[in-house]
DNA sequence: AGTCTCTCGATTTTCGAAGATACTTGATTG
DNA sequence: CAATCAAGTATCTTCGAAAATCGAGAGACT
């Protein structure tokens, strides 16, 4: 008989409903299946996730202080509004959070955190080696990999706060990108900038990684920016 | 009879019995009622606040992404707990949002930014002249004014996000400066650096006012800092 | 004693009914 | 015709009962 094992049966997975919804509820907001603007009725809410009131609530009320939904009283809950002041504003924040950890996390990452980044590059470059066709069909794997390789960048970072900061911008970001998807025909991979700023990470080269990625994201916010007149409400 | 007036009945106060018990919480947690790591039962909850469980779990849910509660599943909450590390985390990132946002704010103020900061800064010198014994005892005042009046400094800032991330931080700090004054004598009356800020500001040298405000900030975490050993939970 | 299992009380989590509040409709008035 | 009001409908908000879960301790076994 083996020895005893005392690992987990490997389900860190979403124990209390409240969180389930919560996350499912984020992902809908953040890929534009509720769009900025939007009243969320109880009632609908019930139907699309199966919850009670009160814990979808609970939900909501999370996002409250994230920025992603927002509440007048009596009135109910409604998806955060975008414009294009806001997404400047947060752009510019991301970006910044964005070198100010990578920096920290190149300077101080270890043989785990090297370990992590080739991984999280590995998922990404696999599915962005793809056609366009494919990449379109597979977007919610490329979406998480593509996160998880921005987390894995930054994840020796030692300051807990700036990461978590730049996570909450990460998702903002993440909305206007998807948002702004729909109304436009998927762009080219990145597949080359993500080399780049993995290979200069990796090889310790802490400002050059800082440099690429704003370019990077930079890019990105004007991609978007350039697309914002099809679907931002008008000033 | 007057003419019809369609303005509303001058009380934007707390319609939600949600939003009251979250700010009281809040207040009860940055004011370390809550001692950092307690337990926070929904029967004791009830009982204090009056209000339904669903209701102190929305509240709650609330705090959990800013960071003033967390939550493991089928436990409960718990108020965040403190650390020295946490505490210069949160400071750095406090000292440079306050930076940054005093220096748009002073750029871009206009008149009704001057007023704001000129009646907050009254105040809060009003209560700042008294003696240390009549501040002990009129501390939420202060706690108020001082709270007002670096809002007030930075209020005239454009970016929204960098305001609302300020706020965070400030809340933190506010936590961390007033669990330390349990343990503590009440130190010094920060009137004169107040003022200088304030003169800074008013004369539009934003540098000045940046450094001015820096100091004053650091000042107060290292003077946290010093007494750490006294109110924090060994390493 | 140590370790495992089971039971029971304490606590959390979920849920929707009941009470408030806001919005719509449609009739009425100036 | 526009403005006002009232009844009716839709929706949000609050609350605590009931189910689910955890953990401390008793008992059984090695």
């Amino acid at each position: 008989m083996p020895p005893r094992t005392n690992q987990k049966p490997a389900e860190p997975e979403a124990v209390l409903v409240s969180q389930d919804v919560l996350s499912r509820l984020k992902g809908d907001i953040l890929d534009g299946h509720f769009a900025p603007g939007t009243r969320l009725r109880f009632a609908d809410l019930q139907r699309a996730y199966g919850a009670g009131i009160g814990t979808l609530r609970e939900a909501l009320s999370h996002l409250l202080p994230e920025g992603l939904v927002e509440l007048d009283a009596n009135r109910g809950f409604r998806v955060a509004a975008i414009s294009a002041d806001d997404l400047q504003d947060v752009s510019a924040l991301h970006i910044e959070f964005e070198q100010r950890a990578i920096l920290d996390s190149v300077r101080h990452g270890d043989d785990a955190w090297e370990a992590g980044l080739v991984l999280a590059f590995h998922r990404l470059a696999k599915i962005e080696r793809l056609s366009r066709e494919e990449r379109k069909q597979r977007s919610s794997e490329w979406l998480a990999a593509h996160r998880d390789f921005h987390r894995a960048l930054v994840a020796a970072c030692p300051s807990r706060w700036l990461l978590r900061l730049r996570a909450q911008m990460y998702d903002h970001m993440e909305r206007y990108r998807l948002v702004s998807q729909r109304h436009r025909p998927l762009g080219p991979s990145k597949r080359a900038e993500h080399e780049a700023i993995h290979d200069a990470a990796l090889s310790r080269q802490a400002e050059r990684a800082a440099e690429l990625l704003g370019a990077h994201l930079r890019e990105t916010t004007e991609t978007v920016l350039r697309h914002a007149p099809q679907f931002m409400p008008p000033p």
